[in-house]
DNA sequence: AAACCGCTCAACCGCGCTTTA
DNA sequence: TTAAAGCGCGGTTGAGCGGTT
């Protein structure tokens, strides 16, 4: 007997979501935090899944999403993470807290994938018009994410692909990044003509100065969920010490400046980002993947305590990605070692 | 102007894994 | 120990949009 659907299909409203539902679902959270998502939809009259209340807090109702155009920054920051990660959307998400994996995942493939794609190839017209490149084919094949549960190898041939696939990867990303530098525009830069009117933002800008998109252009949708965002923002004003994000923006565009998440940096968040650069100084080195760690560390921290997690020092994995076989840099060996000796820790 | 085509992305599904009671 | 609940992810879909013909 296979475990049971989340919920049952009959009556549960599916498709985009409506401002009302967004309302319902956030003044629900509002009272009662996230969390126990099964008695959502019965507590609150929506016709949704409880998997489907989830996914819309997480991915765009949850204060601290930014949305919209991927500054240069963030996206070089996803094709290394990338790299060194492999599909793990989530575990990238960590470390670019105002995105969702899933908006990642979405930008990887329908952008980098195949900007990397092209760039390995030799090909450097990366102009990304839509209509100057086919449809994006789906190769499966080129994923670096260790498959093992699908195919079932073993740890150690886990761990020895991994290095294999970090060192081709990081060859392969030293070549764009320096494609990129050696250009006055960036080879792996945003087209903005891209993303055009289905970029969605919560009305707020990103304090990436350098990211020329300063006007973007909204969707209906997008206006709707910008109400919903100020409605957050009321709502996190008026909250308890224990619930208000010690920011005036909720929505966090300054995410480098007030990190690791703004709207949500009261969590005591494990780690600083560099204003400008985005890296992450370690605060805390010493993280587990023991839950109960993780709980002690956020104990008290209000409502959104699950939204924070605790991620590996980026500032490492840029030294040992930039620095790589140039300057044996402090901590490399230590990140080697630690990604693969000590999943415990990376990962 | 309309049909067609390709792109984007929100949203969904299914599955395996982890956590919790 | 077990089942339920939640999480993370890969894969996919389809509406909406904009460019091309």
């Amino acid at each position: 007997m296979g475990r049971p659907p989340c919920c049952d299909k009959i009556g549960v409203k599916k498709g985009p979501w409506t401002p009302e539902e967004d309302i319902i679902l956030v003044s629900y959270i509002q009272e009662h935090g996230p969390g126990n998502w099964r008695s959502v939809p019965t507590n609150t009259g929506l016709m949704r899944c409880s998997k489907s209340c989830r996914l819309r807090w997480t991915n765009y109702l949850r204060p601290g999403i930014k949305r919209g155009n991927f500054t240069d920054h963030e996206e070089k920051m996803i094709i290394h993470l990338q790299a060194l990660l492999g599909n793990r959307w989530a575990a990238i998400a960590s470390y670019l807290p105002q995105r969702t994996d899933n908006d990642i995942k979405n930008y990887w493939n329908t952008h980098l994938r195949k900007k990397l794609r092209m760039i390995q190839s030799g090909c450097h017209d990366v102009n990304d018009h839509p209509h100057h490149h086919h449809r994006l084919h789906r190769d499966h094949n080129e994923n670096t994410r260790p498959k093992s549960r699908s195919n079932g190898i073993s740890k150690g041939q886990w761990e020895r692909r991994l290095q294999t696939d970090i060192q081709t990867a990081k060859r392969a990303l030293r070549e764009a990044l320096s494609l990129d530098k050696s250009s006055s525009g960036s080879v792996l830069s945003t087209d903005s003509s891209t993303r055009g009117s289905s970029d969605h933002d919560l009305g707020n800008n990103n304090n990436n100065n350098n990211n020329n998109n300063s006007q973007y252009s909204s969707s209906a949708y997008a206006s709707s969920t910008g109400n919903i965002a100020r409605l957050l923002e009321g709502w996190m004003k008026k909250s308890p010490t224990s619930l208000v994000p010690k920011t005036e923006n909720v929505h966090g565009n300054d995410m480098f400046a007030r990190c690791p998440s703004s709207g949500l940096d009261h969590q005591y968040p494990p780690f600083e980002y560099n204003n400008h650069c985005g890296s992450i100084s370690d605060r805390s080195r010493s993280h587990s993947r023991s839950g109960q760690e993780d709980r002690d560390a956020t104990v008290n921290v209000g409502i959104f305590q699950d939204e924070i997690k605790p991620v590996p020092p980026l500032a490492m994995l840029e030294n040992w990605l930039f620095e790589d076989g140039l300057v044996v840099g402090q901590g490399q060996e230590d990140l080697i070692s630690v990604s693969l000796d000590d999943n415990s820790t990376l990962f």
